[in-house]
DNA sequence: GTCCCCAATGTTAGCGCTAACGACGGTCTC
DNA sequence: GAGACCGTCGTTAGCGCTAACATTGGGGAC
């Protein structure tokens, strides 16, 4: 249906196009403003396109130039604030913009300017709270700023599939990519493309010429350690993530930092991987040695998989043990016992990223930088003195 | 940088397209395919537009043809499969694709023919486990299916909002909009508007005029409901999710039938809104009730929130209360003590909305349809049979 | 052999916009 | 008061592709 509309249109235009010309210039013009007159009769091409008061169609910047009695060159400078139009003719083309309901068609902008308006985002990896927040909070800031977003998200990061996504974002002419992915693989994967566009990672540990936004993992991982030695805790195992999460490796620096700092025995971790049944599984192991009286786990799911554990094997939980989880997903106030966590802000996280793209898209030869945010203790019951 | 570089391209191709034609035909070609030959000579715009072997610039069209000695047009039908071309050349063509790597510019494509190659997504809502799980494999399965995927997400749903969000996808010239949000509204503001694509939405109760992909709350409910019906309790209470959510509504309606079929009593369900917190607040009510020997909660978070008003009350679950949720979340598992609960596979959800996508762009004259899949009850260690 | 037809190709004209330049009045300057 | 100069527009040429038409050069039918 809408395909044979569009053909009739194009028919209609090319006959105006050929009869036009031919009639008007011998009869007095009807229109007063003699600008539209001659822009109408120029009838090379675009203006023709577009019929006079098609309904269907979505308006051009033709018709908008059409209905202000301008050149459609002055809408456009209109459109984009560029100087050397007089105030009035500013006014009435505003007018016709409105009057027609018209929007620029960003993909003729893209073509023409070789530039497209929109942002690439590759999520890659499990859909959790995190990513999943932090992208949601990009998406809007990324809305309020302008941009359209391309996603290409993937569950498993793959340095091929993660390339050819790259590949088609910059296809898609995307001004910029955002990478969230905890992996340091895919940080990896995608300083070794040149893809032409800037690339903004979610990245906690350093990584030179790419501009990176974080939350200091070490921070949280130091505060977290702390809670529980000022507690009075002497003896902190910790349970950590996968050793290709760059967050892991910061958080577990952190957390050695601090012991370090007080000169208490640093014992080699868990390795878990995120999800709650490694966390049970270290609970087993830790309980099983029997050395530790607090722990501080990679993350809340982890932290639930082994305040299981401890629920099982009878241990109490902040009576024996304490537990400090970390990135306070909205159900951790409702684990048993409510979870003390370290708090991160995935929401403000994803428009630091927008901040950080819009900087760098300001000025592209800026040096690769690094905004950091701070995440913050929430101390709920599953913390306690030791025993004795 | 990059912008010096591009303009110095420019400048480079010109001064080629100048030079190029005035000095060759004079001599012997070097190219031995005469059509070659032709086809650079004509120096028709594009052609001169991007330079011979210019390291830098993205090859286009025209470069192809140039290397296969042929038309653009001819690569044009290669590209898109279309008859009239000879074995032969078809063949050569593809190897000069191969040869420069070239990929077609979606974006002329677009302008082109006015279709993008890409779907507008729309994700409504918290970023929860389940639609962000739907986003992910609906992404997925559109990258395979050669769509890019043009995401606006909102964390709340505003009908302004949603609104203008549609008419910035519309603009972007998305084949087709892509609803995932669990609210009623959601989909009544997107019917509400005319965008002038296909829609197709998340929506489990029945939406006339709306493509829609879902799955059977109403079944998945039943499935609960029966479960513990089975087991032999004769009180089952429901914690339902917010009244706005039509998931909320189906799920109810499933569990009431349940109960109806037996002949037991169906109670007003308590009103949560999804959150760990309501399910706690809920939990509460219920065990001040004292009338319920099980409970049908209406999501995992929400649980999760009674089972630990359940543990603050000293009250055994399953021993005195047996707990079913919905959705299994990765944590589920997890819970004290793990959960039964009713799993729905998110991922796949993703998929049938691609796939309803893609049929819906095959023939947009079809008539609304609906595809369904039933969730699958997961029996943990939450329910068991009354006492007594 | 002549004509017709069709397969295989080439040519032309846009899609809706921006960039670069051209044109046209009026000031200002001396 | 004539040329330089500027503010204000208008015109032209692409961006890289597709759609529609024009153009070849054989192979059959007669």
């Amino acid at each position: 249906m809408r395909g044979a509309d569009a053909a009739g249109r194009a028919v209609e235009a090319r006959a105006r196009a050929v009869s036009g010309p031919g009639s008007e210039p011998a009869d007095t013009p009807v229109v007063p403003e003699s600008g539209a007159d001659a822009s109408a009769r120029a009838g090379d091409g675009p203006v023709g396109a577009s019929g006079a008061n098609d309904p269907v169609g979505v308006p051009t910047m033709f018709d908008v130039a059409r209905h202000a009695g301008v050149s459609h060159q002055t809408v456009s400078r209109v459109l984009n604030d560029l100087p050397g139009v007089a105030a009035a003719t500013r006014e009435r083309v505003r007018e016709s913009i409105a009057a027609l309901n018209y929007t620029p068609s960003p993909t003729a902008r893209a073509m023409a300017q070789r530039r497209s308006g929109s942002i690439g985002l590759i999520q890659a990896g499990r859909p959790d709270y995190g990513p999943s927040s932090a992208a949601l909070g990009f998406n809007e800031a990324a809305r309020e700023a302008g941009y359209a977003v391309s996603q290409a998200s993937m569950r498993t990061l793959d340095a091929d599939v993660l390339t050819q996504a790259v590949h088609r974002l910059v296809l898609q002419r995307v001004e910029a990519i955002v990478l969230i992915s905890g992996e340091r693989e895919g940080v990896d994967v995608l300083r070794g493309i040149d893809a032409g566009v800037p690339v903004v990672a979610v990245a906690s540990e350093p990584e030179p010429g790419l501009h990176r936004v974080s939350f200091d993992q070490s921070a949280g991982a130091r505060l977290a350690t702390e809670h529980l030695i000022g507690l009075g805790h002497r003896r902190i195992a910790h349970v950590a993530g996968p050793s290709d999460s760059m967050d892991a490796a910061e958080r577990r620096r952190g957390f050695a930092a601090a012991l370090e700092a007080h000169g208490l025995e640093v014992r080699e971790p868990v390795a878990g991987d995120w999800l709650a049944a490694s966390g049970h599984a270290a609970g087993r192991r830790l309980l099983d040695e029997g050395w530790a009286t607090a722990v501080f786990v990679g993350n809340d799911q982890m932290s639930l998989g082994l305040l299981h554990a401890c629920h099982d094997a009878g241990v109490a939980v902040p009576g024996e043990l304490s537990v400090v989880g970390f990135d306070d997903i909205p159900e951790a106030a409702f684990f048993t016992p409510p979870l003390t966590t370290v708090r991160q802000d995935f929401d403000s996280l994803g428009r630091d990223i927008m901040a950080t793209v819009a900087d760098v898209l300001r000025d592209e030869a800026a040096a690769p930088d690094h905004t950091s945010r701070v995440p913050e203790l929430v101390v709920r019951a599953s913390t306690a003195p030791p025993r004795g």
